[in-house]
DNA sequence: AGGGCCGGATGTACACTGTACGGGCATCGG
DNA sequence: CCGATGCCCGTACAGTGTACATCCGGCCCT
């Protein structure tokens, strides 16, 4: 009842951020969701036309908060690097909005602020065109990615006792994972590794190899 | 009515595998589901939990298609790239699906098989625990955010008129993309990229890190 | 000032979802 | 023959997204 103030696609996007950073994308109804406003649900459509708009809302809200140095008197890898840990910052920050960032691209002017800091960064260092949208892909490949690894604590699932829902057909570590005898043997290796260091020996890993692409003459 | 051969956690995940395919993930409902095995929704419960049972089933079946090469004679590098391109392959020819292949690891046997396939590769070529961890993590980042990219047209909605659903405030592409002019230098390019050649290019450039990690001696 | 209008807000209704619960069924061990 | 034990299914309930019709409040035009 508090919440007269006026509705705004702004303020309905991150009311939605809000619910979903408690309870998760699946509790984001557009009922509670209109409640949260001080209204019902349908007001909400007057402003986007599905339940879908307003998860891409949410999606430009968390990635307009991304860090977008500005570039001067930077070196182009620490542009990258800022934009990058930031990005992950963000995402992790907003763990359970998450997936909403991997699904629906930055597209709103806020939303498209630190792509266009990466890309001037890259063209200043010397990157043409095909080189800079190669660059933007791979590193994006690279992000999603090992925030889906990330989020569902992947590797903690892995190791548990396989197949959770399944009724039938559990198979017994010891036993069966003598058929996976490799996997056995990592297994532990996975279990115990560090998420923000692999993120850094990934991302420099990129990093070095596009550096060999200036080297070798841009295009 | 065909449809009477007995029920199975198995030709469950099959048929929800087919729904899923001509339908999307969302496409599946436990009715629809039922009807589709001959019976009634609330049969498939006898099987799996939840439907999240159900959907984790189906990623350990297409897991399981994944090309699981034996390493005789083939250099490490060839069995990574084999099995990398052959889950894209199967990821493309279930696309609805792959969302579910990514959130959900490999925990049966058979869907573990090309993880045994290329550790047991690595482990041949001289990595130790730590390198093969990470280079596993490394090129699932690197194939799950390909996979997000490539599903839906990442870069063909980026360049669509900004903010599809949200009513209001449509970013005039001529006038705003002023205000990012390195983004709209860059748009045709990201528009024009052709996605194998893509996924080559950043594989490569994985595994030629990893050659690095080889050559410094392991560890 | 009065009347028309129109856009934002909302109430109701519908088709559909996942699944808890309780009963029916056939098969098998005693 | 009698239980019993899995498999199967029918019903019921709370909750979902949203189409559609309605309402209300402020603006413009005459």
């Amino acid at each position: 009842m508090p919440e007269r103030e006026k509705l705004t696609e702004r303020r309905i996007a991150e009311e939605a951020l809000g619910l979903i950073d408690e309870d998760g994308i699946d509790g984001l109804s557009m009922r509670k969701l209109g409640q949260r406003l001080g209204t019902t649900s349908m007001s909400i459509y007057t402003y986007f036309t599905d339940k879908e708009a307003v998860l891409a809302g949410v999606a430009q809200l968390i990635l307009s908060e991304v860090d977008a140095p500005s570039d001067e008197g930077l070196d182009w890898r620490e542009v990258v690097r800022r934009i990058m840990w930031s990005y992950r910052e963000v995402c992790h920050r907003h763990i359970n909005a998450a997936p909403l960032a991997i699904k629906y691209p930055p597209t709103t002017p806020d939303a498209l602020a630190f792509v266009e800091a990466g890309f001037r960064a890259l063209r200043r260092a010397g990157f043409d065109d095909q080189s800079i949208a190669r660059s933007y892909r791979a590193l994006a490949a690279y992000s999603f990615g090992t925030l889906a690894i990330e989020m569902n604590g992947y590797y903690a699932t892995a190791s548990a006792a396989a197949a959770p829902g399944a009724r039938r057909e559990t198979l017994h570590a010891a036993t069966l994972d003598k058929h996976l005898p490799t996997v056995a043997e990592i297994r532990p290796s996975l279990a115990e590794q560090h998420d923000a260091e692999e993120f850094e020996y990934g991302l420099e890993l990129i990093l070095t190899g596009f550096a060999d692409i200036t080297a070798a003459g841009g295009s």
